[in-house]
DNA sequence: ACATTAAAGACTCTTAATGTCTGTAATTAA
DNA sequence: TTAATTACAGACATTAAGAGTCTTTAATGT
């Protein structure tokens, strides 16, 4: 059990163009070299962000990507259910009504994801640049 | 990303060896009836609570499974860590120190752990008896 | 010795993830 | 209009892990 690589690409590339200024457009190729992935790869799971509505896609020459400015506030949660979906972690096998073990499974499930909920995109940027001008 | 059934059919034998009066010693056989399981795979999984120390097993004639007496307040979280592993949930596929992205990340897990870690499985055992003598 | 139990290991099958490659659609510039 | 550059979609191959079956070995009581 453990996140998949997409997620993973997912929320760097998201903090990524998050702290790309105004509108911008970012090519894939710069998002995969940013990562050491193949473009055709990493378009795949783009485009799942883009479908989830947290990206916005111009394509053509002078195309690229850029943070959706009609979302607002894009969580961790937000992009880790836009690549991975969002069913639950676990489901009782013997299925049976009221599962005391499911419901602990669950409870506990619902407290990583309320953290997950907490935690935004914007929040991590300003952090990442903070760190870059400490650095200089 | 989904818990095992390894681990669902682990939770559910450990419940029900909890619920087990005294030094009752329980065979595989009732145990996958329980669940509508093949003794042998289920063999399996017991294998990894024993080791886990868990549970205690007695090979040979009249053997069987009992839980652990010499492990007190058997939580959710040990009967996962007995299948699953203790391995974190996400790990920065960038490997840079101190990745913001896999703080925020383990922070979450972390409070999910925490959640597991407080519900025993004494708990469940006594409100599941309580159930059965509501139902009847 | 025999029967009953747990444990170990070999094996098969399925599925999802990972990633590559190719072709199509959309846009801009010449 | 054509060519170049971009995103999008689909087919494909590989691999690893999980799920489960089957057989054999080891341990115990009668």
């Amino acid at each position: 059990m453990k996140y998949s690589n997409a997620t993973n690409y997912a929320l760097h590339t998201m903090v990524y163009l998050t702290i790309q200024e105004g509108e911008k457009l970012v090519g894939v190729q710069e998002l995969a070299d940013m990562q050491r992935l193949s473009p055709t790869y990493l378009s795949k799971i783009l485009t799942k962000l883009a479908k989830g509505g947290l990206i916005e896609s111009t394509p053509g020459a002078k195309g690229g990507y850029k943070i959706s400015r009609t979302k607002h506030e894009i969580s961790f949660l937000d992009v880790i259910n836009a690549i991975e979906g969002d069913t639950s972690l676990f489901d009782c096998t013997l299925h049976h009504e009221g599962c005391l073990i499911e419901n602990v499974m669950r409870e506990a499930e619902e407290n990583m994801k309320t953290e997950l909920k907490s935690k935004l995109l914007i929040d991590i940027a300003r952090e990442a640049e903070a760190r870059q001008f400490k650095g200089k």
